[in-house]
DNA sequence: AAAATGTAGCGAAACGATTAGCTCGGTGTC
DNA sequence: GACACCGAGCTAATCGTTTCGCTACATTTT
């Protein structure tokens, strides 16, 4: 591989030289500024980012890691962040936890050995992993994703659950539904409890009592979503409407509707938050909640670009995105019967 | 940021002997090990991969070219690659070329100067640009995947597109139809190319001439395919079965069937090559042809591991997967009426 | 006892760039 | 003409590792 100094000799001229011409980092004449140029050319060089880096301590490498890439949404979400990041000047090394501390801890150690000068991380929220990431990593520009940890020495930028789940609620308790039920995520992560207390919320704000057992969650996963809900609504006592936490899952009790033969909206009500792109597919349309993924994670970038680039000892800013209600075909008033 | 020499001065030994202790490349007697050790560990020191990498020469970055993120196919690459690349010992950095030739130079520009080990590339396709690209990256250990492009000289993993169209224009076939349609991608791609041609091929093997308005290609895009649909079916003598080149484009056909109300197998059967996850909630489920993504990515990752391990003077191979078809309830028997 | 052999650990030169500080002429001022 | 000043370009230190070759001591061989 040609070096600076290959160059440098080539152009009769000292490496220095050669290093103000690639970074127009001090004034040079205009006949040498020229042939340094022809010997970059005619030698092919392109300087080594590895040894600028290494000298100048910064990688241009930004890390994302997310919960499971599997999820549309979060492959959506890499889609957004690839562009941002690129958008900024640097490149994007990509992580998934599959929702496992034991994966995310060693993304975290090797985003500190490689020394991306940055991370946002869609953390997997055990709270007794996340202390101990705190000691290590405090001080190494972070922005916390979607999930709220109880870390408030970090940037965040989330979406608000509550208000999500409880627009939704709203909109079939409007239609006369009662027997509302829901299948929501796990209750260790805000995406998961805030969703299911959101929901609880707007019933209780209209007085109204969810049956115990309509009540119900598991993983953001299609096949857990579609078990749990054949069972919930292969009984007589099903619910009217049904309250699904997120798009994947929504995949899930469509399907468990088709293998049973309940027809949506007719027979039942089914409105989710949080939407995924293979979503758009599905007839009827589904009535949700959209996320501002794009938006939420051009956020992040700027946020996190902006801690890389202006120092450390910001306070932390903690960004909540609002969720808009899209309304589709899968929901009914209630019929009197 | 503590170094080695840090560590050497707390130990009382040279950085030398620390170097031997991290990579376990020479002999240290156990007394010093363990002072290395200690120093190691009260330092909380890690080394720098950046600095390792100037020396050694090697990034350990793998980089990924994918045409286009949004598309739920390549989504499902990254996944499987991230996963392949952290079990090599490698990390990932993704790139989009978003079809754009100019975008791939940029990454492939990129990669370069990041010094990554290797990467695997799904090319945009433009011959004239690729000879450029040849003529550039020469010795650059790639494995070209998914789109074959002219280039003899780089590893290719592929899938036999022209199997997979006949295979499902075949199937079509036999269920009667004989009016079949097609909505293919862009003919400069061999995804486009290869299944405009299997189906041709099929169709002119059993002596059936398609009508020349229902032989169509556009873009890989939803909203491509949903236009072209609209437009073809929208029509007196519409095809009575329809063959689509890949997932994405499958649900905007699908998206145009609801729009138009045209119920699907019973007025049109639909059949595609090439699966997205977002289609499992589709129903009816569409018969087509499985790619066995996971398992290309993992083959590609071997080629290109094997490339940057074992030396880059191999002859090029070329890897053909062949799909599978998979059965849905999107056709049925051509109805004489 | 001298020579040969082995070996744990050290010193210093890389890797390929950036950059502070210096040199060395040429101008401008008094 | 002496002095300061300025600007273009060079020298060399530096970033944090790895690794080649060497020392110096211990052990074995003759």
């Amino acid at each position: 591989m040609t070096t600076i100094k290959d160059v440098a000799k080539a152009a009769a001229v000292s490496t220095a030289t050669v290093s103000a011409v690639i970074n127009d980092s001090a004034y040079v004449s205009p006949p040498l500024r020229a042939r340094v140029q022809a010997a970059i050319h005619d030698l092919k060089y392109e300087p080594s980012q590895m040894a600028r880096n290494l000298k100048k301590g910064r990688s241009e490498l930004i890390a994302l890691i997310v919960a499971d890439l599997a999820n549309p949404f979060f492959a959506r979400m890499v889609w957004a962040a690839e562009a941002a990041v690129a958008a900024w000047g640097y490149s994007l090394v990509v992580f998934n936890s599959d929702e496992k501390p034991e994966n995310e801890r060693k993304a975290l150690a090797r985003i500190r050995a490689l020394s991306c000068d940055g991370a946002l991380v869609v953390p997997v929220g055990l709270p007794t992993h996340y202390a101990q990431r705190d000691a290590e990593g405090r001080g190494f520009p972070t922005v916390l994703f979607g999930r709220v940890v109880d870390d408030r020495h970090s940037d965040t930028v989330t979406i608000d659950n509550v208000a999500a789940a409880s627009q939704v609620t709203n909109y079939l308790l409007d239609l006369g539904h009662t027997r509302i039920g829901s299948i929501t995520g796990p209750l260790h992560l805000t995406t998961g409890r805030g969703r299911l207390d959101g929901m609880l919320q707007a019933m209780a704000q209209r007085g109204v009592a969810p049956e115990p057992g309509h009540v119900r969650s598991g993983e953001f996963r299609e096949d857990v979503a579609y078990s749990v809900a054949r069972e919930m609504l292969d009984r007589p006592d099903r619910p009217t409407a049904l309250y699904v936490a997120n798009g994947v899952m929504a995949l899930g009790v469509m399907r468990a509707l088709a293998d049973l033969s309940i027809h949506c909206p007719n027979d039942i009500s089914i409105a989710s938050t949080d939407t995924i792109s293979g979503i758009g597919g599905l007839r009827p349309r589904l009535t949700r909640t959209e996320h501002p993924i794009i938006e939420m994670t051009n956020e992040a970038l700027r946020l996190l670009v902006d801690r890389i680039q202006r120092g450390k000892d910001k306070p932390p800013r903690n960004v909540v995105f609002q969720p808009a209600l899209v309304l589709g075909e899968s929901c009914a008033p209630l019929r009197q019967s």
